[in-house]
Order: C-alpha cells, then structure tokens, then sequence
DNA sequence: TATGAATGAGTTTTCATTCAT
DNA sequence: CATGAATGAAAACTCATTCAT
C-alpha cells in the first residue's frame, strides 16, 4: 500500500493534466513537451506510460465515458419506470457537458472519432458501443413493460445517442447560437414523447 | 466581356475537382498542388481563386448546404400538411448523405466546424444558420395549423438538425455498426411522433 | 503642354504612392499589387512604367538624393566661408531625416545598398559618387583658402557621409536610444572641428 | 555530469559554421539544411539549440561584439593618456573589419539592425549599449583630465559608432569606392582632432 | 524508470513577374 | 497603353517519436 502501483499513479496524473490543459486549448495545441513538464516528467517519461499521445487521448475519453456508462449499466437493474430512468440518463448526459469548460475535451472527442488511427477507432468504438448496449436494453425492458411503442431499441438507442452528440457538436460550433441545457433538456423531452406509448 | 465569368468557371471548376477527391481520401491528404494540376491550373491559379485551402473548403460546404436550404424555404410555401413536408425534408437529407461516397466530405465538415480560422467559422454558421430559420418557420406552421404540439419551434429545430447530424457523425466513426439509411429513417419517424399531436 | 509626358507624369505618381506607403511599412510588405491600386493602375501597368520593384527604390532614392547633391553642388559655386557653406549641408541633411516618417524609407536604403541586384548597386553607387564628388571638391576649396587643415579631401567627405549615415542608422535601428536632431548637430560640430585649422 | 555543456558545444560550434558560411554567401543563401549538415546535425537537431535562424544570428552579433565591449571595457581601468587608448580601440576595429571576409557578417548585421523581430533588436540594441556605455566613460575620462573639450560625452560616443558603422557601410556598399583601413584611419584621426583641446 | 538530445519528413503559401488579349 | 489571369520556385519550421545512456 505504500507504493500502490505507482503506473496506475503516473497515467491518472498525465490523464489529469491533459484534461486541466483542454480547458484552455485544443488538442493540437498541446505538446508532449509540455503534458511532461506539467506532470513532472521527462518527455521520454510520459512515453514510458502511454504508447502515444492518441492514446492519451483515448484513455481520456474512456476514462469519461466510463462513468456514464457504468451509470446506466446500474439504471438496468434498478425497477423504476423506465421513462423515469432514461430521464435520469439524460439528466446526467446534459449535466455533464453543460459547463463551457468541456469544450476543447469535446473538440478532441470529435477528433478521435474522425482518426484514421485503429486504437482510437477501436476505444471510441468501444465507447458508444458501451452506450448503445446499455441504452438499447433500457428500451427493450421499456417496451417490454408496454411503456414504450414496440420500436426498434437498437435504432432508438442510436436515435438517442446521435441526437446528443449532435447537439453538443452543433454547440461546440457556435456556442452562441445554442443554450445547451435548454436545448438538451427539449431534446430529451421530444425523444421521450417520440417513443413513449400514447 | 469576351470571356465572362472566368471566375465563376474557375472556382466552380476547383470546387468540382476537390468534392471528386473528397470521394477518395480526406481533406489533409488532398494536396494544393493536385487541385491544382487537375484543375488544369499551377498552384498560384488555385490561390488566385480562394484565399486558402480552408476556404475552398468553406465554399464546397456552403455549396453543398444551399440546396438543401433552397429546398427547404421552398417547401415553406407550399401548402400540403406540414408533417409531409417535414418528411419530404426528411427523406432529402436521408437520400443525400446515404452514399458512402460523402464519407470523407462528411469528415471535412466536422473539421470546419471544429476550425478555428473565423472565415470558416462564420460560414458553418450561416450552413446551420440557413437549416435553422427554414425549419423553424415550417415547425412554426406545424404548430399554428394544430398538426404540431405547441413546441419551441426553435429548439425543434436544433433538435432535428443535431439528430441528423449526430447520426451521422456516429456512423462516419463507425460504419459498420450503423446502417445509415435504417437508422435515419427511424430517427425522422421517432421525432415526428415526438413532435405530432397525439 | 495638353499631354505633357504622361509617362513621366505616371512614374512621379507611382514613385509618390511608394514614398507614402514607406512611412507606413517596410518595403517588404509593399506588394506590387498595392502599389498598383493606390496609383490607379493594374500591375501589368505599374510594370509598363518601371522595369521591377528594385527599379521603383532605385528612382525614389535617387530623386530623394538628387536635391542634396544639387543642393551641394549649387553651393561650390558660392563664395561664403567654406566652414559656413558645409553647415548649411549639414542643417540640410539633418533637417531631411528628423522626420519620424522617414523611418521605413531608410530601412529600403540600406535594402538597396545591400542589394545584389546590379542595377540597384549602380543608382546606389551613384548616389553616394554625388556626395563625394560634391563634397570632396567643397572641402578642396575649404582647404585652398586655409579654412581647413591640408588633409584629404576623398577621405574627409567619406567620413562625413558614413558618419552621417552611421548616425542614421543608428538611430533607426534603436530610436529612443538617440535623439537624431541632437547628435546630427553634434556631429556636424565634432567633424567641423576636426576639419578646421586650429 | 558525464558529458559536460553538450549544450554549449553545440552551440558553438553551430554559431562557427554560420560564421564560416558568411565569408562565402549571405545570410538569406544560408539554408538551415545546410547549417544543420556542416555541424553534423539534422534541422530538428538545429532548432533544438536556436529557436530560428534569426537566433542564430544574433547570437553570432552578441559573440563578436562581445570581444569588442570586453576590450574597451579593460582600457577603461587602464591609465595611459585616453587619447592613447581611444587610439587602441579605433586601431582595434579597424583591424577587425578591414579583411574582406567580414562582407557578409557586416551585410547580416545590417539586416538585424533593421529586422522587426523584438529579440532581434534587443540583442542588437545590447551591443550597441555595450559600445555606447564604455565609450562614454572613457571620453568622460578624458574630459575629466582635460585631455578633450568638455562636450557632451553620451553624443561624442554615438558619433564615433556612427562614425565607423556608417564607414562600414559604405564599404559593403561599394568596396571599389572605399579603401577601409585607410578611410577608416583618417575617421579616426579626424574624430580625434575634433575632440582633443587645441 | 527516466532523461533529453536528436530526428527529418512534409506542405502551405507568397508574390514578383510575364504575357495573351 | 493597360489589363489581370496565371506562373511556380522556394524554404523555414514543427513536433511526435525514438533511443543511447
């Protein structure tokens, strides 16, 4: 316990710096040289840790998603409506990036989902896959208990999922032109009574 | 007079030729030297045209937004029910991007609406800016003639445009876990139903 | 008189326009285009007028220098105290440059004069073939009437023109370190007393 | 500890091979390929210890003028007659520009007088800071002990630097015209002259 | 583990100049 | 005289990654 592995240590301390550094700038702007410096190594040292700075970035944005996904994976065993537990779902996508200080991480989300690099694609596959399962059989118990039209849950699930990250992307375009917590929170409410049974 | 619109032919010309290799490989791997040469010109002809390869980018966008946009402003005065307008708009954005030939247009969109040169900023804006109000106004007639429930239009709008968009992204990120035409279809049903009077 | 030499006419305005645009920018950024507008030409016709850009420094140079040297040389035939004729050439020479505005045109002299281009180096050289040959026989004169010591005329007005130049070129290179008015008096005083019979 | 100053070997020996092209070709036909090659480096390699070409040469500036400051730095302490050791000091920089292998070391200077990077001009306003500050002492010196006029020293020194850059840069100019060493030895005595009580 | 010196391919853009009309 | 479309060579600099120590 007193040196509990110190890898896991060393990556988590990169991860946060590189996340405390997209607040301020877009991936690109940021330097291996300078992910060292701030987390106290050498540029060699950061190396010695991560393959490569994609993989930074996918590390970053598993470790993101993660918790949502865990998330859900919980709300499927939970027995409340399921209406009520994809409102929750949402609630907890909203929140999280509803702080301006998301933006660069989002800029770099988009990134990785645009690499030609195959770890990345493989991580971001990873991720919404992550989401699609869990959402998808959150639908299914949904129609199952009838309170949900009997859809399609794989194509509702990736409706859902599209329709956030298209709706962050438009926001990280023009920050201006979008409150996104608004936006998201009638998003939500129409995909609920798009699929709810009337 | 003699040779009228030199300019118009050119840049129509260069345009034509970039949206071809689009086809092939991504923007970054698509060099100013080969627009060049297959635009029958030498790279300072290209540069003559457009200021930078940005905007030649911005330009093909703006190109290709614009009939949509017309297309949408269109139905605005037409008088059949507003759902199978919105449907007929719908089945337009669906047809046009269920080629996987826009795969890599696709992702030159994403890059110029993560740019951070203001010129292309600004004409992403106006792409989104065009979808928005036309969708808007529609919604708004959906609304006052009772098909709609009494909605934001607005926010209506950024919903469907962020839907489509988020759609596609996911399935440039992953094609092979998306069928694009199925889930599009699906995703424009489930907001129509989102959005009817029930 | 109706027409009189529109080329002359022409070439004054363009030599006009540059002068004005060096109180603005360096030569460098001046481009051909620019330079053309603002004479109400294109380039093409700019390039009627003036063999290249080096061309248009040379011809302003040299006109900027010919009223020195007509100047000096207008004054060898005068018949004042040689020491009181060479003040008035410095007071000429200092009141030309203490003119912030002259800044750029400086920094596009030494261009020249660093130039590699044959041409330029033979306007550049003729120029200062005017200073000396004025100045050389202005000191000859001084030095027959026992104005001044029995030194070498050559040598003496090469001194005086490089020390006059080297202050000016200090001065552009660091203006706040030196007040041009101040030490232009002050060297015309230092050389004017090491010059004269004690 | 093992391998000592690789830093400073490297630069030094890069600054050698800059010094060595500029005998044979301006700084503009200097490539930093060809820096990197002659001092066994790659460009990366290069850029790794100057951060641009224009670095490099101000370092170059700063080295040689350096040799200079230290000199006349030293004769300050010294307590033969001034005029004594103002005559070393001319004698010294005469020595040093008057071999023909300067010309484009000189030609470089020149260009980082009048550039407009701000590090640039620092360093260059330093070495002329350096010269300024002890020429000043020295002629206060002088002053001081009734050897000179009593002028004003800061401007007695400003025009002895002019004195000799502009000298310098005739020379560049037009080396047919000038005979360095011999112009250079009349400025010197004329400025001499010009300073000492009749 | 960690360092930090070294690599080196890769590409947009500029702009004086030309020349067909 | 004048236009303006077209040319095309030219070079500094970046920065992720490697590897000897």
């Amino acid at each position: 316990m007193s040196r509990p592995n110190v890898r896991d240590q060393r990556r988590t301390r990169i991860l946060a710096v590189v996340r405390k550094m997209l607040v301020r700038k877009p991936l690109k702007h940021i330097k291996m040289q300078d992910i060292a410096t701030k987390a106290g190594l050498s540029v060699g040292g950061v190396y010695w840790y991560f393959r490569s700075k994609e993989e930074i970035l996918s590390a970053l944005l598993l470790q993101n998603a993660e918790r949502n996904i865990i998330h859900i994976n919980r709300l499927i065993e939970t027995n409340s409506p399921t209406s009520q537990r994809l409102q929750v779902i949402f609630e907890h996508l909203i929140e999280q990036v509803s702080h301006l200080s998301e933006h660069y991480l989002m800029g770099a989300k988009y990134h990785a989902m645009l690499s030609h690099v195959p770890e990345t694609r493989i991580a971001v596959d990873q991720i919404y896959d992550g989401y699609r399962k869990g959402l998808t059989t959150l639908i299914e118990q949904g129609i199952s208990c009838g309170e949900f039209r009997p859809v399609d849950a794989r194509n509702a699930a990736i409706t859902m999922i599209g329709a956030f990250e298209g709706l962050m992307l438009l926001w990280v375009t023009s920050p201006e032109s979008i409150h996104l917590l608004e936006s998201a929170r009638f998003t939500a409410q129409l995909l609920m009574n798009g699929l709810a049974r009337e």
